[in-house]
DNA sequence: CTGTGTGTACTAGGTGAACTGGTACACTAG
DNA sequence: CTAGTGTACCAGTTCACCTAGTACACACAG
């Protein structure tokens, strides 16, 4: 089975184990991974991606903190049913510090407020399309 | 002459020259800084920071290739008028792509579309306000 | 029971970015 | 001239990331 849904750059400045991470959120964001979904184990996933199978299970282990995933000792990884996020204002607040950091970029790069909401609008939409077309 | 409105935290996982760059990005975007401002010197600001000058150079190399500031070797360096920013479509891209990230992770948060937009505006606002009392 | 597949833990080592400390150079302004 | 500026080195440390290999505890099918 190949997981076309997973690409990584290993020359990526940001770390491997991190793409792995951002790939399965985003998978699952876009309804190509569902809840109860098994993952490819460590070693299987390790293989495709021609990497070491400790940076995958970093991954995992960073995904299972996150409540993305739930993990099963001798059975595997599955993609976890929604529940509440335990730490959930202190992921928005960063959320929030993250958007100010846009925001302060968007000056220099001369964008006013109006247009920097339409274009968060325009990519929001975007995605949902592609997001749709799945 | 102290400088207020930077402040780095050794600790943090981001490096300290990119918190600096960051630092003096912000101070411009909020009015703090002003086109012709002098910036101090990096043996000024390294000391304040008890950092190594060399650090603050390659913060001062970072925001001259974004067209932040203004360097002249004998003088000193500059907050910079507002040019035409060359690689802006380049730009515009990594910001578009850093708000896909977020529109992920807000559905990783149980966020609707409606609330992150919401969200957004919020924040938004909030800085707006926070730049105008200043 | 055994055998296979799972996540996990540990050690050892390589690599590169970040940072320090120090020195030196070219330039500008007084 | 001297003093202050940015810049360019170099040597060395630290640390996160990653690799490679091994080993362990667990679940499940046979």
């Amino acid at each position: 089975m190949l997981h076309v849904w997973l690409h990584i750059d290993p020359r990526s400045s940001v770390p491997m184990y991190q793409q792995v991470v951002e790939g399965v959120k985003e998978a699952v964001a876009r309804g190509v991974l569902n809840p109860g979904d098994k993952l490819p184990s460590v070693r299987e996933l390790a293989m495709e991606l021609t990497i070491n199978h400790n940076t995958v299970a970093k991954a995992y282990q960073e995904l299972e903190r996150e409540h993305v995933i739930e993990v099963i000792r001798g059975r595997g990884t599955f993609i976890a049913t929604e529940p509440d996020i335990p730490d959930l204002s202190v992921r928005v607040r960063e959320l929030k510090e993250e958007m100010v950091r846009w925001i302060v970029e968007a000056h220099h790069l001369h964008l006013s407020d109006e247009e920097l909401v339409e274009l968060f609008q325009t990519v929001l939409r975007e995605w949902r399309e592609g997001r749709e077309t799945l």
